[in-house]
DNA sequence: TAGATTGTTAATCGATTAACAATC
DNA sequence: TAGATTGTTAATCGATTAACAATC
């Protein structure tokens, strides 16, 4: 099993499970890897080489059952529990995210926003929002799976080092600066700024 | 010159340019591609590899000049031009990027955004707000670069389609869709539950 | 049984890394 | 001149694609 997949193929399973969703909705039981790959653009080989990686979870000479296919690679992305999300940073994003519905049918739930400005804000949707001063109580009275870095740039891996101080390891950051973490932390980002010049890239090299 | 660079080098382009405006930033003239290959956590012959695609940039001997190489990068990656910008939809996503100011420095202008629903949504910052049923006015009296799809998943496609047939052919795209448009458009997408499901699957696979 | 389609090995392709002559 | 560092070719590594025996 999984002894170094690559990264290309990690980028690859959210868009199976998102498509066996899709299948699994519009009532098709079963899909064979040639359908799966024309639904990502990809060859047919590439998609048994990826699942192959797990141990393969097909049929010869029938294909994949969705229902199976679809489990198995939600327990592969750890989407077989739910997790707890705290947000730091109140701005623009922070407060889409928080208020963004999107997420927690796939079992992440946004606990609380965190803000050094409290006053001026309205506390999105359910979800409340406390000072800075309150992130050390939080976090030690709370459990937190995920910490969403949703700050400017200057606070942001000041605001990781408290998190990770207090014993948090895994961060979606959104804020334009790689965190310098240990080891043992696991860092995603999501950095936009990147993605809007790859566009402006295309737009001017096509 | 650019006869296909491959997606690898063009995502690394935003981060070179980022890095190096920092470098300008702190005064630094000259840099070294081993150097560079640090900041980026890659291997100084691969910063080399990369910049030969365009040419090479640099003095055997001596290294990169910063502002010359960031002027460079910028002009390959389009941002020695303005965009004008339009967002169709106002919800979380869709206002957080109107009132997300990090992107005009670069050139990029939100000019104006698109909803369903305009009444109970005030405008944000100073950015108009207008009913659907606007567009296709708008982009025909407006020079629209760039339309920011940030609608719900069902609406995106059938928005996409009107802004195409208006002439609009570069998208950035939030909806977790992929937009079936004619080959001569350019798309890219932000994907974020995608992000989410590759940091879980890293906490459940380390 | 015949047809379909997997899992997996082998071949190919492309990207990264190493090496080094050129030269500032 | 000697040291540093590029641009670029060649070698290596890894990912994608092709092929096919296994088998449902």
């Amino acid at each position: 099993m999984n002894k170094s997949v690559s990264e290309a193929v990690i980028k690859r399973l959210p868009k199976y499970y998102k498509h066996l969703k899709e299948l699994e909705i519009s009532g098709l039981t079963k899909v064979s890897s040639g359908k799966l790959a024309e639904m990502l653009n990809i060859t047919a080989s590439q998609v048994r080489q990826d699942f192959c990686n797990f141990g393969g979870f097909g049929q010869q000479g029938y294909g994949y059952d969705v229902g199976r296919l679809r489990t198995e690679i939600a327990n592969i992305l750890g989407l077989n529990r739910t997790y707890n999300m705290i947000i730091i940073g109140a701005g623009n994003i922070g407060r889409a995210l928080a208020s963004y519905k999107g997420f927690v049918n796939e079992g992440f739930s946004i606990m609380a926003l965190f803000d050094v400005v409290t006053n001026d804000k309205r506390v999105t949707d359910n979800i409340p929002l406390y000072p800075m001063e309150e992130l050390e109580n939080y976090v030690n009275n709370n459990q937190v799976d995920i910490a969403i870095i949703a700050t400017q740039r200057e606070s942001a891996q000041e605001v990781a080092n408290r998190l990770s101080e207090l014993g948090v390891t895994n961060y979606w950051n959104f804020a334009p600066v790689e965190l310098k973490l240990d080891n043992k932390c696991i860092v995603e980002n999501v950095y936009l700024s990147e993605s809007l010049n790859v566009l402006s890239y295309r737009m001017n090299n096509n």
